[in-house]
DNA sequence: TTTATGTACGAACGATCGTGCATATACTTT
DNA sequence: AAAGTATATGCACGATCGTTCGTACATAAA
């Protein structure tokens, strides 16, 4: 429930192609549902408050300096606590990713489904990004950011898993987009690939040079650069009021 | 002698203020120029070996995956031997930023730098970026988004130097772009600061998704957004002939 | 030839890494 | 109350981390 009434054109996010940003289930809390068990529960707390601390750990210092010694020592559990409820740090590592997605669904999926589709969720949509960045929902700025460029290079799991957010995303951002232009509020011939490209890239840049040079221009930067595209492709007013 | 007849406006790039991307000495093989004591030659023939590697693995696996014991095993040297020529493994980051920026100047700068100030510098900067990008000449991408995204949360030297480079690099493309306006090229009111910004989005972008999604793609995209913004607001022809 | 200097090596240091296992504790089920 | 189950701990492991130090060797200066 997640999402109000403007949450999806008829049939189309109900379809299990966004698996890791918009699936339903919160990951964190599936276990303890319908059951009694003080002792799951208990589990699952540690796990939340591990993976809490987790993901802003790995927002500053990547997914790979992320340690279990530390991390047992900051959150005062003992080391084989810590290890012992993932199994693996690869599998920690892959539920910090499952972990962020959530927090990353709440700030920036959500409230954009909370709009109606069109040039209005667009631009919610961007809006909440450079919201969630710069109000350091993550302590380092976007974890997914941090996080893709950590592994981008690399091969194993945690790159799939975040090789598989980022297409969920990139196809969640060219949808809003071609909702848009269906919609009929941006020109017909509007490359929904090609706008969800360039919006994007200025969504990451203006959270890289924010993070990097602790200047808050950016996000008017980008705001400037989306204003500036969308206004030569629209076929109304920018903003509706 | 890098940069042609071309390589400056008056008095414009002979200031001190490109430190790390545009400086002139190559830092490398600094030591042994005007002696002839071979001890330091090879002293610094192996620097430059372990700095090669170094920057290959850093821009794979980040500075901070970079280790000194693999470094060793790799190019079948010593531990300490890749330790004593450096003195600590951040000595030892530094070392790779620097000779990263070496190579970045001789890949994107410099063939800029060799075509005559205006759109077509603005053009072949971009260019010359995609290339150095596609091209790999990073196996893990461009070195400094990668190494950026790694230490800009996070405090130290490292991250100094790295803000640094981007600050330079960030200069040349507002200049690089400042004249092209100066020059009657684009639109009077063009904002330098604004469309840097943004070009440098799509070519970060560009490398990001390439690596990321081995997406060829990604490189037309950042092209087709570049000339869509330049197409808005040059004052002649895009392309000259 | 002797003395000085710079490079590279081998061995070892303490610390930390991820991981395995036996055990103690808390809670549920019978 | 007894048996079963899940969480959390303590201890130890082998490996690797960055770093230190004494030394062997090659070249330069005397």
């Amino acid at each position: 429930m997640y999402a109000g009434r403007y949450a999806r054109l008829p049939g189309r996010w109900a379809d299990r192609s966004f698996t890791v940003l918009t699936g339903e289930e919160t990951e964190i809390d599936a276990r303890t549902e319908g059951r009694t068990d003080g002792r799951v529960a208990r589990g699952d707390e540690t796990r939340r408050r591990i993976l809490r601390r987790a993901v802003d750990i790995a927002s500053v210092e990547g997914l790979e300096g992320l340690s279990i010694g530390r991390l047992a020592k900051e959150l005062e559990i003992s080391k084989s606590g810590v290890f012992t409820r993932f199994g693996s740090k690869e599998e920690l590592q892959l539920a910090a990713v499952q972990a962020a997605a959530v927090i990353y669904r709440r700030h920036v999926i959500e409230p954009a489904l909370a709009v109606p589709p069109g040039l209005r969720r667009v631009w919610q949509l961007c809006d909440s990004w450079l919201d969630y960045s710069r109000q350091r929902v993550f302590p380092g700025g976007c974890f997914f950011f941090a996080a893709s460029a950590e592994f981008d290079a690399q091969v194993g799991p945690v790159r799939d898993a975040l090789a598989a957010a980022g297409r969920d995303w990139k196809r969640f951002v060219e949808r809003t987009v071609e909702d848009a232009r269906q919609l009929g509020e941006l020109a017909e011939d509007t490359d929904a690939g090609q706008l969800a490209f360039e919006l994007n890239a200025f969504l990451d840049a203006a959270n890289a040079t924010s993070i990097m040079h602790d200047d808050p221009v950016a996000y008017d930067r980008a705001r400037t650069a989306i204003r500036i595209r969308l206004e030569a492709i629209v076929t109304g007013p920018l903003t509706p009021e």
